[in-house]
DNA sequence: TAGTGGTCTAGACCACAAT
DNA sequence: TTGTGGTCTAGACCACTAC
């Protein structure tokens, strides 16, 4: 049995062909007209059903692939994934997750100032001692409780922090406007022990499990343009993802 | 300044050319013949010095993109990302990470048994009360140090557990060995305090702060075929990963 | 044997960035 | 204006799977 859902391309659109139909198609596994363990038709079949070369669908398919939705095997064909979808850990900040999931969310400034960089900032940042960062550390709240300590450091080379809005909106949001284009990071997810401070701020008990991430950002030049280090409430937050293997 | 490393392709071997170019662009920035803010000849030029397409030549450079070494930007070019270079959270058992880190590990097998899914399993699983699976329970140590506590569940429709070395070896490699090919994985990662039993294996104190990985793990038909509830040491143990906007 | 995805070619035109 | 990556075409041959 396969399966051929309703979709449509628009010649005349901005937006890329093969990205239309990864959209529909999404839509389409997403509503469940494509349901858990349907096969798809075969892309050459798929490709002429759409009026488009068989190149351009197999990188419509590919944007579903590597987001986990869809499995591909040699001599067999294209299946939906049988599991429940999940929203991955995508290379947005905190406040980005939070507004994604409908949730209210704000931060308390508890410091933002221009200074030299720490020895560790100078590493993760490839920073000189001669060079300036913006230090900033927020607690950011969601539903009115303490979710979440963040510290986090940026060169000044790279933004300015200092009229930004970094209560209501986030770190990414600034640094878009600021015309910084994030495109990599690499993060480090591990647990320990609230300090005494963390903990009052927190809301936590001292000694209380806590979830530490710790990220560095770079952008389309592959400059690195952030380094954070943050705290979390396990019992508010845990980090979801979806691997694929290419 | 741009560079173009010493690459050479053999259109004898059954290696895809673009994977052998991508392996060898790789290895020059792992060694340093390109560094970090280097800026790669443009796409054209390299596809001709190498005798390829240019979509094929693009088909390796992306695959370093999406391993977050390189990073593109039109009008602009292709440059090294500035930051160390980290191996991503890959599609893999926390045995092969260890064995590629070169560690040491065993595990103790603390109990293997076929029976019915609970309701977690058959959600998770998608399998129906009447099916029947693989109970694993492993404690994997490494160094001679309690690393984690592991309790996986197998429908025995994917694989036979009941032969396999799971104290030398890993999940991952006897479901390889089984013919599953493990191609996508929804997991999650948060903490909590350790219990009473739990701290006692890890050789850690009640309440303290553990590392705690889901995951459920499709093939290359879409089938679930592996659901994991892990916890970890965090003074041992830390996720990275690399996370790269498409 | 028939059907599938995996790879590859040799071009083309376009949008965007830098100058 | 020039150079870059982004997109797209219309084919081709191959390796693997299932029957």
């Amino acid at each position: 049995m396969t399966v051929q859902p309703d979709i449509t391309v628009d010649r005349s659109s901005p937006v890329p062909l093969y990205f239309q139909v990864a959209a529909q198609l999404e839509e389409a596994i997403q509503d469940g007209r494509l349901a858990p363990g349907d096969r798809m038709d075969n892309e050459v079949a798929l490709a002429q059903h759409l009026g488009l070369s068989r190149p351009t669908m197999r990188q419509a398919i590919q944007v579903l692939v590597d987001k986990g939705l869809l499995v591909r095997k040699r001599g067999v064909g294209t299946q939906v994934v049988q599991g429940r979808i999940r929203r991955s850990v995508e290379l947005t900040s905190l406040h980005d997750d939070l507004a994604r999931a409908g949730k209210q969310s704000h931060a308390e400034i508890l410091g933002l100032r221009m200074g030299k960089p720490t020895e560790d900032a100078c590493t993760h940042l490839g920073l000189q001692p001669s060079d300036r960062v913006w230090v900033l550390d927020r607690l950011r709240f969601t539903d009115d409780q303490p979710l979440a300590l963040m510290h986090n450091v940026v060169p000044v080379a790279v933004a300015d922090l200092s009229g930004a809005d970094l209560v209501d909106g986030g770190l990414y949001g600034v640094l878009r406007a600021a015309g910084v284009h994030i495109r990599v990071a690499n993060q480090e997810i591990g647990a320990r022990r609230a300090g005494v401070r963390e903990a009052r701020l927190l809301g936590e008990r001292r000694g209380a499990p806590l979830l530490t991430m710790r990220r560095t950002a770079y952008d389309d030049k592959g400059r690195a343009v952030e380094h954070g280090e943050h705290l979390y409430r396990p019992d508010l937050y845990a980090f979801e993802m979806t691997l694929v293997d290419r």
